[in-house]
DNA sequence: CGACTCTTTGATCCTGATCAACACCGGTGG
DNA sequence: CCACCGGTGTTGATCAGGATCAAAGAGTCG
């Protein structure tokens, strides 16, 4: 995918917004931004835009553009990506691109993995919001603070560790969204990203993700992997 | 050195402060605190207590405990200790122990590397000067911001480059303090503590130094080394 | 002088990167 | 329908950087 043909699908994407965000919305209860449905956060179903679809390589934010609106994933999955690397995946549900309080620009590019959708959430309205509702300022204070926390952590602990703590990390954040759920997580992105994101390389990852097959802690599918023993990844 | 001894020894030396921070200080030049004299900063001479002597392993505050001061190094080194791991060291002339906006005490250890003199600030008496002299308080502000970034960074590069950068550091601090001096970098923390700082074993930190002595970029001395080939080291 | 600690140096081991071969899969064109 | 193809994932072989362990200097302090 070229960057030409990435922006053309953005600009693409962005020219056609449709508001649909209500409690009919089969991801309201997963939402991040309304929190399934809390009352004092419904003003933001009125500021919303759907957009998409993106698919793979697409280009959602650039770096050093000005911040003019934060994102939800609505399905499919992001990452944010900077100095070569990635920095943070985003799961549906997930509100991301909060960041730049003090520059007004993005820090890092948000990329598309695979097919996806995202709620767009635009800047002066969000504002505005936050002007008169002190409960949308503090939703919004603390999901930064989130987002913040979600970023690559220092690589510190052996290869097997952090493979361990990401699927940890991803189970937690799937059940915060969608409630105790199954045992599977999906990985949509690639053996790379993920390397990227955890300081080794790709081939490194398999060979954690075999080991812990081996151990009987998870079963490995194409799109991802399920989690047969909690337990012994957390131990 | 146990911990009630190295307790005792703190007391005993803060229980007889003199007082004398004026330009006959012999380390007045060199002084942080006072900026070589800046004659708006000359308020702080005023509530400085000298205390001392500190002997290795003593310790000058405790993590948790409430942020009584700051501290300037009269002569001698401290290391900042945190999680285990020597967090920063101090050198001559340089003002620490700025750290706790928010929680009002101190995060790690200071504990002193063999015979060490200090410069004690008393927290109340820098506030006050702070409130009357907006020199002050920003000259205090950028010190603390320093502070944090001489704050073991994340290790990242080769062991080899970051035992390189850390002599260039050390040689950096040396000359922002005393003025362009020698090639000489005294070195009286240990090898493990150089270690722990840089994240490597004793033994790598060893054979760093004897792989830049073999190329002719330093010289190895009981108690530093000297830079023989800057260019080398920074290249 | 002797006990002790710290540094240096050698030998070995372990982790994870890198390189290469191969399997697998979805698409594409005959 | 099947052969082909490029991208991705898996797996094995090899390699390099440092950790670890051990033993031998070198101070240092009593």
């Amino acid at each position: 995918m070229s960057t030409a043909s990435a922006l053309a699908s953005q600009f693409t994407a962005a020219r056609r917004p449709s508001i649909c965000c209500n409690a009919s919305c089969r991801h309201a209860a997963v939402c991040e931004a309304t929190q399934g449905g809390d009352p004092t956060l419904l003003d933001m179903r009125q500021v919303v835009e759907r957009v998409g679809p993106f698919s793979e390589g697409d280009r959602l934010v650039q770096p050093d553009a000005p911040h003019r609106a934060a994102f939800a994933v609505l399905s499919g999955l992001a990452k944010t990506v900077g100095d070569g690397r990635v920095l943070a995946f985003h799961l549906p549900g997930e509100l991301f691109a909060l960041d730049v309080p003090r520059t007004q620009t993005h820090s890092a590019s948000v990329v598309a993995v695979g097919k996806t959708w995202f709620c767009r959430f635009p800047r002066t309205a969000t504002d505005a919001l936050c002007e008169h509702s002190e409960a949308i300022a503090a939703h919004l204070r603390a999901l930064r603070r989130r987002e913040r926390a979600f970023t690559r952590r220092a690589t510190d602990g052996s290869a097997a560790e952090r493979v361990k703590s990401f699927l940890l990390e991803l189970l937690d954040r799937r059940r915060r969204v969608e409630g105790i759920g199954s045992g599977f997580i999906p990985l949509p992105m690639s053996r790379d990203d993920i390397g990227s994101y955890l300081g080794m390389s790709a081939a490194t990852v398999t060979r954690m993700l075999a080991r812990l097959r081996s151990e009987g802690s998870i079963a490995i599918r194409a799109d991802g992997v399920d989690v047969l023993q909690e337990a012994s990844l957390r131990g």
